[in-house]
DNA sequence: CGTGTTTGACCAGCGC
DNA sequence: GCGCTGGTCAAACACG
């Protein structure tokens, strides 16, 4: 299942970033498990499933799971990240594209009155909007839902928008194309987004999902423009902004909204879920052998999970494993910047468990 | 021809 | 009300 030898994580030379590297096929088990985690998250327990309760508080995830102090695996060396932990989850599939993922980067100071940290909030608070509740209630999560049930629905209509009014009339004809009727007395929707961060050169990362670019635009106070996709799945609202850092062009800024209604086109299905046999056929393993560490024990992370217990696991979560969680924004979930003190990356929480595991853990 | 990208314009929300 | 900005649309275009 898991790998019985590794090697140490090389040293990095930043103790402030960890950067781990991460083949794209990694991004693309993340992506899926991210698609996963949400869509059978859909049920009636909750959008987010557990993760819902462990971000919201600001004295920071670690210290609600209390995996620092429980848990507290200590390294010399940079420890991999949580993306890595789940490649261990998911076959890798064949894409040659490297990808650095950004698993453990800092945001800005709190006090820190550069761009840098309004961007930085901006990234985890563009829940400042009327239609979104900083609060992480139920309601939340229904209202989550309902969000996502009136993204169908206005993307259903948006193909009507071209058939009414105005034919015949040429004049100002482009003009009148483009201010066709959009629904007014109904703000736009907004649904939970997900953001992490990815050292790349490339803009768009391969995740499984087929995507059609729809729009670009220049960003304030960014000299790189911010890319919108969609997914081209009839039926599949899902959004996906990309844009670069405007502190460091290599990191990309990945937002996913939405929520897929379907599985990967690429992905087999059978993939998901808890890898059972870890795959050596590609070149993924070597990459894996030099980057995992011990995973957490199923102990660890059903602790992690119900988050009843202290995990007792000491020695198998390690710190960057908690930091990947910790640092994982969904927008949506906090309600204010958290203290730069609590997050010391992005990552795609949601992405980083597989459900079937969390069903199965919380199951037990 | 199907699919995806580019790009200019429009719309909505927000702050002043 | 006005201007700014992010988000979206859709025609035109590129490409295989």
């Amino acid at each position: 299942m898991y790998m019985d030898k590794r090697d140490p994580p090389p040293l990095l030379p930043s103790p402030h970033q960890q950067l781990h590297l991460l083949k794209a096929e990694d991004y693309s088990s993340l992506a899926s498990l991210f698609s996963e985690e949400i869509s059978s998250s859909q049920g009636g327990e909750g959008r987010y499933g557990f993760f819902d309760d462990l971000l919201f508080d600001h004295k920071g995830f670690m210290d609600l799971m209390g995996f620092q102090d429980d848990c507290s695996y200590v390294s010399p060396s940079p420890m991999p990240s949580l993306f890595d932990i789940v490649a261990q989850f998911q076959p890798p599939l064949a894409t040659p594209a490297p990808v650095e993922v950004l698993s453990s980067m800092n945001p800005p100071a709190a006090d820190d009155p550069s761009p840098a940290l309004a961007e930085w909030s901006e990234l985890v608070n563009n829940q400042a909007t009327p239609n979104s509740s900083v609060s992480f209630s139920s309601n939340n999560r229904n209202r989550a839902a309902e969000d996502s049930k009136a993204m169908e629905e206005n993307d259903g209509h948006r193909d009507d928008r071209g058939l009414d009014g105005s034919d015949g009339e040429e004049k100002d004809d482009k003009t009148k194309k483009l201010l066709k009727p959009k629904k007014k007395n109904q703000k736009r929707q907004r649904q939970p987004r997900f953001a992490f961060m990815t050292k790349s050169e490339v803009d768009h990362l391969d995740d499984d999902y087929r995507w059609r670019k729809y729009g670009q635009k220049a960003i304030k106070n960014n000299p790189h423009s911010r890319s919108y996709y969609r997914c081209t799945t009839v039926g599949c609202g899902v959004k996906k902004r990309v844009e670069r850092s405007s502190d460091d062009p290599l990191i990309v800024i990945t937002t996913y909204e939405g929520q897929h209604t379907h599985l990967s086109p690429l992905m087999p299905h059978n993939s998901l879920g808890i890898l059972p046999e870890f795959s050596t056929n590609n070149g993924n393993l070597a990459f894996a052998s030099s980057l995992l560490l011990p995973p957490p024990s199923q102990e660890c992370i059903r602790s992690f999970l119900n988050r009843s217990s202290p995990p007792p696991c000491p020695g198998q979560i390690n710190p960057s494993f908690s930091s990947a969680f910790t640092g994982l924004y969904q927008e949506g979930m906090l309600g204010a910047y958290p203290p730069a003190s609590l997050i010391t990356d992005h990552g795609l929480l949601q992405d980083m468990v597989p459900p079937k595991m969390q069903k199965e853990f919380k199951e037990e």
